[in-house]
DNA sequence: GCAAATTTGTTCGTATGTATT
DNA sequence: CAATACATACGAACAAATTTG
């Protein structure tokens, strides 16, 4: 046996989907139809179909069939931006100027704010002590609809003592928190670092996203740590993103607008 | 039945396994001691390991057994360079230095010739007519002997024909290839954009980094744009990482350099 | 080096549960 | 409510990879 009888199935319904005698969204035979067509166990079709299932190829609806997957519309989020007088991309009201930028309707949730302890993680990007208390605002984006990104941001407890005292209200700051400790602390933000990860969803993640609970579809988890004048964190932004309808770019230097890549919906900042 | 038996199980061995129970490493119970323990079948059983293997937690070896996934050491290749006078980074030297600055060993495959015509989506980026020639500049990458990523770059054949000979040989450009193209055609970049997407591996790239063939480890795919002082594409060059081994950084403005996440492995270049 | 034992991988058949039309 | 289609679960047999004696 060169190769399992359920790979060689998932390679022949492979080849049709990529060739596009299946299209997206198309719907393939019923298990019992593929058994016929291949002689093979319904055990083993289903074999094939988890094998594609995995491979994001296809998706089954109980009750209803399997259907070749229909690829999402990618979001693209510019993440660099303004280091010193703004914030940089992805962020509060910048968010809102990209999708709309790209004819698309962007919506959040209401900013809801939590104070607790720092994890270790949390402490080690923050270069605080384990358990320093941090302010946390916490945010959900949609895009037309569509759940996109999650957003919280970490901002030292000293802070607010020292007189931010609306980092701890959960209401929108117009001006975006950059300008505002800026302007009530006279601390600067000078530049700011992106540490991009992906992993798996945790639970809270694939109920909010809709995303199958098996880990299948991955997330962007980027770690934005910014930095005042003494080159001392300010803040540490923690958004994640699944894989699946996100693309990030940065840009380095003087570069034109991107063109729209095919099948592709994007607009610079 | 409020949650599949499987789902019972994995969650169970979960638990064991988040809680420090069964450490990285550890080897599971085998299939058929899991079955009497659990009182279910053998199939049941493997339903739950394979949860758990989607889940990236587990991995089994045929023959032996089942083990607890050893986390990888991940390498951070800092994305941010010079956008000016020199690469950015991750590319040719700095590759290199920022392995060798972390203390680990770099090597790389000699780099690999071709000239193609360029596909839909080499073309939309360089923004040339599709099938317009262009050269290609392959490499491999290694990280203590273990494969971390492929890189491709595409010139427009244009530069060849111009004067930039060495393009299109198969060495090693020492200065790199940004200061070979300043000094014989006078083509200065002044900048970059770095295109972020995630995607499966393709049949290469799982056979190369030794990816499980399911696509369950997921790949970055960086399309970095380098521009001209026309703002013209002078190049693409297209990098591929494994997500498992794999973390990529932006800087911007003024940052410190990093101070190491735990169990992280990174210096700044 | 080889044979046996162990462990996971593949395939089949069957029955029943759950979601959707 | 019935029909259809995928999901879960059991039992069994043999194949392939690896380790052990």
């Amino acid at each position: 046996m060169a190769n399992p009888m359920y790979r060689q199935i998932a390679e022949d319904l492979r080849e049709q989907i990529e060739s596009g005698a299946l299209p997206p969204g198309s719907q393939l035979k019923t298990e019992l139809e593929l058994r016929e067509q291949y002689d093979a166990s319904r055990n083993t079709v289903r074999d094939a179909i988890r094998w594609l299932t995995n491979l994001d190829l296809v998706e089954t609806r109980p009750g209803q069939g399997t259907f070749v997957t229909e690829p999402k519309t990618p979001f693209v989020t510019t993440l660099s931006g303004d280091p010193l007088t703004g914030l940089g991309g992805g962020e509060g009201e910048t968010f809102k100027a990209e999708v709309h930028a790209a004819h698309r309707k962007a919506a959040n949730s209401p900013v809801q704010v939590e104070i607790q302890n720092a994890t270790e993680e949390v402490a080690a990007r923050l270069r605080v002590p384990k358990d320093t208390e941090v302010v946390l605002r916490h945010e959900r984006r949609f895009i037309d609809g569509t759940p996109y990104s999650l957003q919280t941001s970490y901002y030292p407890m000293d802070l607010v003592n020292r007189g931010a005292k609306d980092l701890q209200k959960a209401i929108n700051i117009k001006q975006g928190t950059v300008t505002y400790l800026r302007d009530v602390l006279g601390i600067k933000q000078v530049g700011y670092r992106d540490w991009i990860t992906v992993r798996a969803p945790n639970a809270v993640e694939a109920e909010f996203f809709k995303l199958p609970s098996d880990g299948r579809v991955a997330m962007y988890e980027v770690f934005r740590t910014a930095f005042d004048g003494n080159q001392t964190p300010m803040r540490l932004t923690v958004t994640v993103y699944p894989a699946d309808r996100n693309q990030l770019i940065f840009n380095s230097g003087t570069v034109p607008p991107p063109h729209n890549a095919p099948g592709q919906d994007h607009t610079e900042v």
